[in-house]
DNA sequence: AACGTATTCTACGACATCGTACCATTCGAT
DNA sequence: ATCGAATGGTACGATGTCGTAGAATACGTT
């Protein structure tokens, strides 16, 4: 609880909500971590099988930027797979500096088994919700994560710092 | 984009709201971390900083509960703080089975100066909600914090009763 | 065709994160 | 006092995660 900081009520209430926001999301995903683990494999592996499986074979790059991840951490992730014969990678013949990941038939069958399981578990996460409430939910959400950057200009509190260096 | 899977409208929705939360919670913390990276910190030596600076000195495992991390994950965090000379341990007299971390005179000066950006950084970031939406959402990501457990066998979820574990 | 730039991936080092196993200490039961 | 269970930390290995640097490839301009 970051409620001893002692700030004007609009930061208080930023930082509550940012709290809020993070220590759901953690402790939903360490709650569904356990399921996860128990059929072998990690939250991030299961990420990808699961864009691969719905959405076809894609581009490190492409599955880097669905996941939110870095090139350098997919291609880590991708490693493993491999490793474990979940998934493989192809050169792209149009592109040669791409490499398609794809699945093997192991890891099909996997996350079509698997997947079930975890939706169902999801929705049991959610479901101290109602579902108008999860709309709430994913409609801020949604704003969130599109991203700020409304106000390089605006009259709020512009005018003393200097530490605006990122783009 | 998991909104090629093929379910029901409930477990649909609770699959959007749950991909929603998450995108939010990371790109925010991404985009929070590069505020952080540049004072050379990272987001959870961060968050070891200003627990013990706004709660005062505790023991390794009470930092754990409340950062939501493994004991074993607060250890290495602590080791890195120490190296850079910004905590320290100390053994507790009382038990001697514990480690109280505490600051050094240089963590305390660099998160009282940093602690007041990264709030501002936090409240640019909310800012795209209003204070009322800030507090719906606060509310929502709450109710999914705590964790559900709720329905393993009811169909009617009343809502209401609740498990008070954590702090 | 040659060059410069942009894109994609890989290599590497640092830190985060967990689970498991293990050690030290505490504390209750005997 | 002793023993066994519980608690707090540490050690270790695996994976995730990023940033930076570098190699290979593509592509637009000349």
């Amino acid at each position: 609880m970051p409620t001893r900081f002692r700030g004007d009520a609009g930061t208080r209430r930023a930082l509550d909500a940012y709290i809020k926001l993070m220590r759901a999301a953690e402790s939903v995903t360490a709650r569904l971590a356990r399921g996860i683990r128990e059929v072998g494999l990690t939250t991030t592996q299961l990420g990808v099988l699961e864009a691969v499986f719905h959405l076809g074979p894609m581009a490190q790059c492409e599955l880097a930027a669905k996941q939110l991840k870095s090139p350098a951490n997919l291609a880590t992730v991708v490693d493993n797979l491999e490793r474990r014969r979940l998934a493989r990678r192809r050169r792209d013949p149009e592109d040669r500096r791409r490499s398609i990941v794809e699945l093997t038939p192991a890891g099909e069958r996997l996350i079509a088994e698997v997947f079930p399981r975890h939706a169902g578990a999801v929705t049991r996460e959610l479901s101290v919700l109602s579902p108008s409430e999860q709309e709430q939910l994913a409609s801020l959400c949604r704003k969130l994560g599109l991203g700020a950057c409304p106000s390089f200009t605006d009259g709020g509190r512009s005018g003393s710092q200097n530490n605006r260096k990122d783009g």
